[in-house]
DNA sequence: AAATGAGGCAACCGCCGTGTA
DNA sequence: TTACACGGCGGTTGCCTCATT
C-alpha cells in the first residue's frame, strides 16, 4: 500500500549545499525539469533528501530569484500583505514573484519586525527609511483602524453568508486556481556553459559555506545560465513538467514545476504583481504606484483558510473581491501613502 | 588583534493536505 | 476505504559574518 519512501533517511547529507551538489541538481532539472523530487536523489546520486533538493531549488537555484536588497516598495508590499494575510509567506510571495517565501519570511523576521516595533514605540519618529512619521500615522490610523474594523465585520458577515449558502460550485474555480499560481519558473535549457562557469566559480570559492551564503555567486552563475537559455516557454515546452508521474496537482503545488509553460512565461515577463489567471481574466487593484492583478488563486488562499490564529483570519475567509474593494477604497480615500501607513500601523499592532 | 555579541540567512523540522496504491 | 508517502508551508535552528568592545 502507499508509495515507496522518497529517500533513505540513513546517510542523508545535511547542511549547506556545495557547488558540486548544486551543479548536479541544476543539471538534473535542466534535463528533467523540476518535480518528481523523490527520484532526484536516486537519479542524481545526491546524498540529499528529496525535500532538501526541492527546497534548494525553489529557494535558491531557481532562475529569476532576486536576492537581498529589498526595495522600499517591496518592503511596503510585504508589510501590507502581512497585515492582510498574516504569516502566510507563500501567499505573500505570490505577489512578489522574484522573492521566495523563505526570503520574505527571513526579511520580515530580521528587518521588518524590528522596524515596525520601532515605529510603534515611537523611537523612530521621523521618516528616515521611507516610512512616514509614527506620529502622523498614529493620527491617521485611528480612523483607519476603526474603518478597517468595520470592514472586517462586514467581510466576516459576508463570508459567513456565502459559506452558509454555498450554492455556487467552487470546484471549477479551485481547478483554475491551481493553474493560475504565479510562478517564475521559466527555463531548463541545458547549458554546459553554466556548469563550466559554476565549476570555475567554485574553484575560487574558499569554502562551501561561503559559497552558499554568496548571493553574488548564484546571481552570476544563473545570469550565465539564463543568458544561454532560450525563451522560457520554449524551454518548458521541451520539458513538460506536469507530465512527470507523481507530480502534485494540489492547489498549492504549482509553485515551481506544475504551472503551464505559458503561464510561467507570462508571470515572469510581467512586472511585479501582475498575474493572469488561467482563463485570461484578471482583476486589477491599484496599490501604491504598482498595479496588482489579483487572480482567483489568491482568493482560494482566503477561501481555503483553515489554520486558526492568523492575523487576518476574518479577512482570510472573505471573498477576495471584498479585500480588493477594501484596498481600493482605502487607496482612494486616503491616498496611497496612507494606505501604506495604515498597514504599518496594522502590522505594528500585531506585536 | 582577539574576544564577544548581534544580526542575517540558508537549511532543517514537523505538521498538514492531498494523492496514490 | 485505508494506510502511507509526497509536496507545501510556516516555524525554528544553527552557522557565518560583521560590528563593537
Amino acid at each position: 500500500m502507499g508509495r515507496p519512501p522518497c529517500c533513505d533517511k540513513v546517510g542523508v547529507k545535511k547542511g549547506p549545499w556545495t557547488p558540486e551538489e548544486d551543479i548536479i541538481l541544476v543539471s538534473y532539472i535542466q534535463e528533467h525539469g523540476p518535480g518528481n523530487w523523490r527520484s532526484v536523489p536516486t537519479i542524481t546520486g545526491l546524498l540529499r533528501c528529496s525535500k532538501s533538493c526541492r527546497l534548494r531549488w525553489t529557494n535558491y537555484l531557481r532562475p529569476g530569484i532576486k536576492r537581498g536588497n529589498f526595495t522600499d516598495h517591496e518592503e511596503k508590499m510585504i508589510i501590507h500583505l502581512q497585515a492582510l494575510l498574516g504569516n502566510r509567506w507563500a501567499a505573500i510571495a505570490s505577489y512578489l514573484p522574484q522573492r521566495t517565501d523563505n526570503d520574505i519570511k527571513n526579511y520580515w523576521n530580521t528587518h521588518l519586525k524590528k522596524k515596525l516595533k520601532k515605529l510603534q514605540t515611537g523611537l523612530d519618529g521621523h521618516s528616515q527609511d521611507g516610512f512616514s512619521s509614527a506620529n502622523n500615522s498614529q493620527q491617521i490610523s485611528k480612523g483607519q483602524w476603526e474603518r478597517r474594523l468595520q470592514t472586517d465585520i462586514h467581510m466576516a458577515k459576508q463570508a459567513l453568508c456565502e459559506a452558509l449558502s454555498l450554492d455556487k460550485p467552487n470546484h471549477q474555480d479551485d481547478h483554475n486556481l491551481a493553474e493560475s499560481k504565479p510562478s517564475i519558473l521559466n527555463t531548463f535549457q541545458t547549458s554546459t556553459v553554466y556548469a563550466q562557469h559554476h565549476t570555475a566559480k567554485s574553484c575560487e570559492t574558499p569554502s562551501s559555506s561561503a559559497y552558499a551564503s554568496s548571493a553574488d555567486n548564484i546571481a552570476r552563475l544563473l545570469e550565465n545560465w539564463m543568458k544561454n537559455s532560450p525563451k522560457p516557454g520554449q524551454a518548458n515546452r521541451a520539458n513538460p513538467v506536469p507530465a512527470y508521474p507523481g507530480t502534485s496537482s494540489s492547489s498549492e503545488g504549482a509553485q515551481s514545476g506544475t504551472t503551464t509553460p505559458d503561464h510561467d512565461h507570462q508571470a515572469f515577463d510581467h512586472s511585479l504583481f501582475s498575474f493572469n489567471s488561467s482563463d485570461g481574466s484578471h482583476e486589477t487593484v491599484s496599490a501604491d504606484e504598482t498595479t496588482i492583478h489579483v487572480t482567483p488563486e489568491t482568493a482560494s488562499l482566503f477561501q481555503d483558510e483553515s489554520k486558526p490564529n492568523m492575523g487576518a483570519q476574518v479577512q482570510a475567509q472573505a471573498p477576495l473581491t471584498l479585500l480588493e474593494k477594501w484596498l481600493l477604497d482605502d487607496g482612494a480615500a486616503q491616498g496611497h501613502e496612507d494606505l501604506i501607513n495604515m498597514s504599518l500601523e496594522d502590522g505594528a499592532s500585531l506585536f
